[in-house]
DNA sequence: AATATTTTCGCAATCGTTTGTTATTTTAAT
DNA sequence: ATTAAAATAACAAACGATTGCGAAAATATT
């Protein structure tokens, strides 16, 4: 069955194609009697706009383009999941890429968004030291950038990311209160922008108010890298009495490690951890958490978006604030 | 900057917009000499062809619909992760939408899909009970449909999905095996055909080789509910000394409940799951399951996918095989 | 009844491609 | 040198919608 076309309706109704599109949108000039005969057609051959037609001619795309590293991720479905949320309810949708952290993908990505003329791009660079000049163009070409979680250094450009100096004020805080002694705390892949905020706040708080607590600082990649860190420096004579864990990544081996060893938490071990919760969850106790949050990230990065096509151009940096949640692991 | 179209590479190399196309791409008719100078000139300012005008000619859109409940969940996100894989491959685009559980989104959706004329569409029902004639009308329309995870009763249409009935199979092997006494099997919605099937073949081959165990099958709809499930049970004087868990959420709950009662895995409880493996492996001893894959069943979607777009039509159901991975737990 | 006004609708250009057909130029054949 | 054949490029009609403008018909004004 062949799709129906305005043409195909005008035939048969006997009226212009331009009375048979402006019937459907309720225009003034038509009458009350033909838009009723026009829309009951429509209706019963299941008429739909051609959208490429329409973007076509509107010079318009209601399609925004999203990159990120893979989808199977907790911090990067949530994120995906708010955007769809907001872009199906103000009329967008969203086309989707795995970069799989491949400069090469992502240049081809953006160039498929380029041909669908996307009206806005969501980005997460596959890797944080790269050539934004692509992007550059891309703004060139009208199409407003919103990066997200890995950001260029550029202050040119846009971007929304978690307040992640809170992150580390807010874990350093809660573990003074803890009273802790002897510390581990592992932080994620050094190269990364992220690790490098949240270690250099966390360090200068804890040095600030806490000069006396001992702390270990060290860096894992994976969880098994965690688990296996955890278990090593568990080993020492001096035990230390409380775990910082940068990512949920690193909660995981650290947990499986504690899990193994059978340490009591919170009474052997406090574990504190920055995660949205989904992890922490699933142990008893539940383990104690800087929350950040993909999902309100995706929501933020929306209203940027909206505010960057309206405004034209709205160079600007926000952040998503982060907050303590207590489990029972501290 | 606007954007450049053959119109504009046209006049300035003072050719005919049809020689530039066809220069583009590589037409026999044209000399290499213009398709230098044409393609040098495409390159420098940045020509992307327009795919609307392209799809609105050629009357075929590389672009694929994917509906699901939710992107935030491990099913589905390896599902979508595996469908952007292959469709990246194959120059498809992928449009993601969520129905979240809601039948009105899903309708949207298929309107959408309709509106973009995308070339196939992979369809979770959001309402197992739901009617499926626009999918039909999909169909008539010739855009094939596949159905996946939540698949309607009807047969003739095409779905892919876990050979969910060697699931129950496989769990009640290894209970047998492990010599089990008495058994807490928990199941998850039973309005889910998944879970009807799932529960059926387990309980035919419990019965039918080990009469005497001692089975209490039971049905939890979210991870508390297990877990409290599993709590009120474990409370009797007969206690039972292995659970089946049908799900991710459904073992979240009950390895809550394991912890916090500080019940020995596998010594005191065997414990099994059916699951993509991330949550069995968070756990020490790692939980033994039988494996469903969201990825593979994604593959498996994609190449049905093609298989229908080329052959008109093929009506078929296939099922990625199931296997069971041994942890620790058992 | 003649003119002015408003309603209602059709014409035609346009968005950026693709592609069948035709026209022109170049090269080859006699 | 004339003609045939091959190479090269231009013309023009789609694809399905939107929209400014003008034409015809219906109604209102005097």
């Amino acid at each position: 069955m062949t799709n129906t076309t305005l043409k195909l309706l005008a035939q048969q109704l006997q009226l212009s194609i331009s009375t048979v599109s402006r019937a459907l949108k309720n225009h003034p000039d038509i009458s009350a009697k033909t838009k009723a005969k026009v829309q009951a057609l429509a209706q019963n051959l299941d008429y739909e706009p051609n959208a490429n037609a329409v973007q076509l001619r509107t010079q318009r795309s209601k399609i925004l383009g999203v990159i990120v590293p893979t989808i199977a991720n907790f911090f990067y479905e949530n994120f995906i999941a708010a955007l769809e949320e907001e872009s199906s309810k103000n009329g967008y949708t969203l086309m989707i890429f795995q970069s799989s952290h491949n400069v090469e993908n992502e240049l081809n990505n953006l160039k498929i968004f380029r041909q669908n003329r996307v009206s806005g791009v969501f980005a997460c660079l596959s890797n944080s030291a790269e050539n934004i000049d692509v992007y550059h163009k891309m703004n060139e070409h009208e199409i407003p950038v919103v990066f997200f979680d890995i950001v260029p250094k550029d202050n040119t450009i846009t971007k929304v990311r978690m307040a992640d100096e809170r992150c580390g004020v807010l874990a350093a805080k809660n573990i003074i209160k803890r009273n802790a002694k002897k510390v581990l705390a592992i932080f994620g892949d050094p190269a990364l922008s992220i690790s490098q905020i949240r270690k250099t706040s966390f360090q200068n708080f804890m040095t600030d108010l806490s000069p006396k607590t001992n702390v270990k600082y060290i860096n894992a990649t994976s969880s098994n890298e965690a688990e296996e860190i955890f278990k090593n420096h568990y080993n020492k004579t001096v035990k230390f009495d409380t775990v910082f864990c940068m990512t949920d990544e690193i909660l995981i081996g650290v947990m499986k490690a504690i899990q193994a060893l059978q340490i009591k938490v919170p009474s052997e071990m406090g574990v504190i951890s920055i995660s949205n919760g989904f992890i922490p969850n699933l142990y008893y106790p539940v383990i104690s958490y800087v929350e950040t949050s993909g999902f309100q990230l995706g929501k933020l990065a929306f209203v940027q978006m909206m505010a960057n096509m309206q405004t034209g151009k709205a160079v600007d940096e926000l952040t998503v604030e982060a907050k303590f949640i207590e489990g029972g692991s501290m």
